[in-house]
DNA sequence: TGACGAATGTCAGTCGCTGACGTTAATTAC
DNA sequence: GTAATTAACGTCAGCGACTGACATTCGTCA
């Protein structure tokens, strides 16, 4: 074979390894490319731009928050439905921690990928808005809820990274729910 | 005198036009740069990137929330006082909502932009998150707040620009709120 | 009048990104 | 088993966003 196998996935660390080392912006795509073993054009290929690299896996995330929040029992009003899809997330950041925290350090590091990442966290709430539809939500609920529910998990997100200890994310997600609740509800 | 007066204005006013003429994308800062009157490097001393023409203003929009938010009664809980500021914007844009459906019909068209507005949104949530602490409330609860109080703002923003009749920003946004509560309230 | 600062111009250069075209290797068709 | 097809990559030329360095013009103020 001609080829080195899986040279998308070769990009995707040297170009992690190389944000983390020189940072975002000092770091070229010709280099990563190099380090890959590969033409910057085929860097090019693999990713729409230089940040994308950084967000891999498409559009699986928003799909499994979707789908989770559409199997949740019928019972739930919208923002629990939400949630569930939600938790869904928690579980599946359970074992990517310590890379989600390398990420989360270049990213924070780099407000042109913060801005790649609301928009990401944007179309999260779009999709889970059309999950809220389809359960039977008018229209400005579903987006209404469907944002809130995307901000609460950016708070609950960043606390979780943050922590100390490997704490849960789907426990630090219902108690940030809970505060959501005790703050909305009208002071008697 | 040699300049025109106020360069500044007149980018800002070239690149408005050119962006609905042409598109966002389609359209060189060059041209912009031309049709002011100026030379493109001039139009990078002003603005830091093509973008960022289309925010104007800088960082007084999320000072007047920040401000109305802080000067709240003192009763409000944490989410009325981010309302409050977040009225005061509604009051801002009264008269100036047809430059601001220009300028969103603009952005709606380039994802670019879109990821520009959501760092700007956010900036705003951090600044709120700042008022909230100031007036008392728990690092948890202020980042909680504010940041559901944006996104209760980004869908009340986007009805009120939707709407045929010349509706008040903040009706929509109290309507909101209060749609908020009712999805948040425990079903009994 | 002359020194100084603010706003602009010119120029060269880097880097992100794209289109066009060619190459190689695996797969599939016959 | 050979030929056609396709997938993954390379090369090259070029555009446009953006920056640094340096020069210029004009108002201002001593």
């Amino acid at each position: 074979m001609r080829w080195q196998p899986d040279g998308r996935g070769r990009l995707e660390l040297a170009a992690l390894e190389l944000y983390l080392e020189q940072g975002f912006e000092s770091t070229t795509v010709a280099e990563i490319a190099e380090r890959a073993g590969l033409s910057e054009r085929t860097f090019f290929r693999h990713f729409a731009d230089k940040r994308e690299v950084l967000f891999p896996g498409g559009d699986t995330f928003e799909n499994l928050i979707a789908e989770a929040a559409l199997a949740a029992p019928v019972e739930f009003g919208p923002l629990d439905a939400a949630f569930a899809g939600l938790e869904a997330v928690g579980v599946f950041l359970k074992e990517r921690r310590s890379f989600a925290q390398k990420r989360q350090r270049i990213i924070s590091a780099t407000p042109e990928l913060q801005e790649r990442e609301l928009i990401k966290l944007q179309s999260v709430a779009t999709k889970l808005q059309e999950s809220l539809l389809e359960r039977g939500s008018s229209a400005p609920v579903a987006g209404l809820v469907a944002e809130v529910a995307v901000a609460v998990f950016k708070t609950s997100f960043e606390t979780w990274i943050r922590a100390k200890n490997t704490s849960d994310l789907t426990t630090v997600l219902r108690s940030s729910l809970q505060e959501l609740r005790e703050a909305t509800a009208l002071s008697q």
